[in-house]
DNA sequence: TATTATACTGTATATTTTTACAGTATATAA
DNA sequence: TTATATACTGTAAAAATATACAGTATAATA
C-alpha cells in the first residue's frame, strides 16, 4: 500500500469522521468546507489519489459514492471483515497485521456462537474430522474450553488446531488422522496457551 | 418506538443492506431498484415515515442523506440471512418456504463467488470430497456449469448434490464415496435440471 | 536547469438526486 | 358509509453534486 501525503492523509480523516458522524460520506464540497478548500477540485483531486492508491473507492458519478477501501487508523471497515491468519509468526500475537493474509466478509453470528478470526488450516492433522487443508477454521477468542473441543493452543510459540484433553496437569492435544500422535504436555514443566476454541468452517469451491 | 409497518421494515432493511455493503445510503431511485417500485416517490413516502417514527433521520436536501438512528436487529433484513434448504418438498421450488428450514446471518459475498442459498448435506455420497452430513454447501443458482463443478440437480423431483459431467446427452452425477454409484441420465429419456453449483461450505463445531 | 508531482483556485456543464404535486387503489377504523 | 391510512404510479422542477478543463504556485527529483 503506497504512503499517503499529508494532506492526502487529512482528506481520508475527513471522510472518515464524517462518515461516523452522519452516517453518509461527504461530498467535494463539503470536503472543501471542513479543510479550507476553496475549490471542489482539490478535493476531487485528493479523492483520486486516495482511490488510486487503494484507500477509497469512487461509485463513480454518484454523490456522495466514496467507499472507505482501506481505513487508516484501525480495522474497522465497512460491515464484517474477518480476518484469516495463515502462518503465525513467532513471537507474534495470533492477530498481528503480519499474519492476517487476508479479511472474508461475513457475519460473526453465523455459527452456533460468534467467533473472532478465521484460522487457515495446514496440514491434514484433522482430516479425519472432515477439516482439509486449507479449510478456514472460526475461532472464538476464549480460554473456557472443555474436554474434545476443537482448540487453538499456543505451544512453544507455534499455533496448532487440536482436540482438547486435560486432567490435572496433563494436556492432551489429539490429531484426528490415524497418522498422526498426540501432543503430550506435561504443564509442569512446559507452557501451553489456550487462544481460542472452533465454532465452525468454511470452505471455498 | 412505534410499529413499523411491514414494508416500512423492507425499506429500513434495505437502507441499512445498502449501507453496509457500499458504505454509503441509496439514493430513492436505489430503494426503488431493490423493492421494485416504479416511483421514487413511494421511497420518499416510506423515508418520511421512518423518519417520523425514529428509525432514521433524513438530511433534508442531501443526496444519500440518510442516517440509521435506530437499527432494527432482529428483523430478517434483506441479503443477509441467507436460507437453509433441508429436505425439499416433491413438486415444490427448491426456494419453497416450505423448504426453508432455518436462516442464517452471512455475507453472499465470503465465497470467491456470490451465492444464494445453503443446500444442507444428507448422507454420506460426497464424504470423500470432505462434504460430511449436515454441512451447509453454498449454492449459487446457475445453469452455467462446467464438468468437475459441484452442482444441484433435480432428477426426477428429487434434488441431489453431485459433481457433473455430461457429454453429448449423456449426464453423469459423480459422488464422492466409493460406496455409491455414479448416476447416469440418458437426457433423451429422461430430464434433469441443474439448479445451481456449489461455492463453498460452512460447518458448525 | 528542466521535468514532474503536489496542491491548489476558478469555472462550467452534465448528471444525479430530492422532493413536491396530482392521482389511483386498497385496507382499516370510526 | 365515510374518513383516514397505507401503498403505490407518474411527472417535473429545483437543487445538489460530480467531474472535467484551464490555470498558477511550490517542492522534489533527475
Amino acid at each position: 500500500m503506497k504512503e499517503l501525503t499529508k494532506q492526502q492523509s487529512k482528506v481520508l480523516a475527513c471522510v472518515e469522521v464524517y462518515l461516523n458522524k452522519t452516517g453518509f460520506p461527504p461530498t467535494r464540497a463539503e470536503i472543501c468546507k471542513e479543510l479550507g478548500f476553496k475549490s471542489p477540485n482539490a478535493a476531487e483531486m485528493h479523492l483520486r489519489a486516495l482511490e488510486k492508491k487503494g484507500y477509497i473507492s469512487i461509485q463513480s458519478g454518484s454523490s456522495r459514492g466514496i467507499s472507505i477501501v482501506k481505513s487508516q487508523q484501525s480495522f474497522e471497515q465497512i460491515g464484517d471483515q474477518m480476518p484469516v491468519i495463515g502462518l503465525v509468526a513467532a513471537g507474534s500475537p495470533t492477530l498481528a497485521e503480519e499474519n492476517i493474509e487476508k479479511r472474508i466478509p461475513c457475519d460473526p453470528n453465523m455459527f452456533s456462537d460468534t467467533f473472532d478470526y478465521f484460522l487457515k488450516v495446514k496440514g491434514l492433522s484433522m482430516i479425519e474430522a472432515g477439516i482439509h487443508e486449507d479449510d478456514l477454521v472460526a475461532i472464538k477468542k476464549t480460554t473456557d474450553v472443555k474436554n474434545g473441543d476443537l482448540v487453538v493452543v499456543r505451544l512453544e510459540d507455534e499455533v496448532t488446531l487440536k482436540y482438547f484433553k486435560k486432567a490435572d496437569h496433563n494436556l492432551e492435544l489429539i490429531p484426528a488422522n490415524k497418522d498422526f500422535s498426540t501432543i503430550k504436555v506435561d504443564l509442569r514443566e512446559q507452557e501451553a496457551f489456550v487462544e481460542g476454541k472452533s465454532v465452525g468452517l468454511i470452505r471455498t469451491h
